[in-house]
DNA sequence: TAAGATGGTCAACATGGTTGTCGAATGCTG
DNA sequence: CAGCATTCGACAACCATGTTGACCATCTTA
């Protein structure tokens, strides 16, 4: 809990800046916000019909895209064993988000897509997503909050959008 | 996908203000701010003698507290039962973070402490969050930082920070 | 002091990940 | 064209981490 305060020994009594707060709330602060929106965004989703979305449905909807894909590389793009990813697409299907069929250029693979049941919770998150975007702009402001975006945009440059998520956090 | 552009029928040609992004966005911005930090965090905690550190540790550590707790309490500040408390508690008391001594006021509890070893990575932790802080203030400026926290607490003020994280994303 | 509430643990189970293995189909190469 | 390595999807076994249910010891309270 020790953050050394003043490291090089400069003196704190110069400026009137205000404090800089520790640097372990900007994580919190960065999921909390995460959070706050996805669970918002879920429990729109359950009223408008999609009791059974979780937040990791619309990462793999993302990983599977429009075009659809196949169970080896949506497991190479979520991070996890095709295995796994097999029984993903299980359950969605069973949900009624994704169907199979097979490749007529190629018998080994089987087509995954996105059915319209899964088309239709995305439209619908796309727009509780903007809602909620413009709720935030009429908290802090519409400049402001493009200038978050902006910013987190800049600090996060280096890579792209990852959707291994499966597994990241959670594990002990 | 179909994010309505002009839902109003303004008309688009007014102003020269930049165009705001989908509002999808903004939660993946999060996501993946909070992502940037969590992992350059673990990767100099591994270097610096902290190779078993997860994620899920620092909030276990947080929800403990520097006093101590016992398993029940943390369970309820973790959101899981006991039982998965119980069980969080024995792979780090195994991993030389946490230790157990029986409660001398209540027969039934069994105190549950941070190591030295625990504080030891907490107070690292702390270094480096500082760190990357001022990383990200070199990238985007200090002030804009400043405002990019003051601006997340404020759309995210009506609850406190939760530390129920394990199980909350990730179940499908 | 008896009854109920609380704390920790054991056991059984559910879920969602892993590795290992395999057959079928494809594609590369001699 | 033949043969072999690769790729895809599936099955099985296992593991990690959560759950519920049951239990006893202990504390609290009526």
């Amino acid at each position: 809990m020790s953050t050394p305060a003043d490291p090089l020994g400069l003196g704190l009594a110069g400026l009137p800046e205000p404090a800089d707060p520790p640097g372990f709330e900007l994580p919190l602060l960065l999921l909390h916000g995460f959070r706050v929106l996805i669970d918002e965004l879920h429990a729109e989703l359950a009223r408008q019909g999609h009791p059974d979305m979780r937040p990791m449905h619309g990462f793999v909807f993302q990983a599977i895209g429009p075009g659809g894909t196949t169970a080896a590389r949506l497991a190479r793009r979520l991070g996890v064993s095709k295995q796994a990813a097999g029984k993903t697409i299980d359950h969605l299907e069973r949900l009624g988000y994704l169907e199979r069929a097979p490749d007529p250029a190629d018998a080994r693979r089987k087509a995954v897509r996105l059915t319209g049941r899964a088309f239709d919770a995305l439209d619908r998150s796309a727009r509780v997503f903007d809602e909620l975007r413009a709720r935030w702009a009429g908290v802090i402001g519409a400049e402001r909050l493009r200038a978050l975006e902006a910013d987190l945009r800049k600090v996060t440059s280096a890579e792209g959008f990852r959707l291994d998520i499966p597994g990241w956090f959670g594990n002990q």
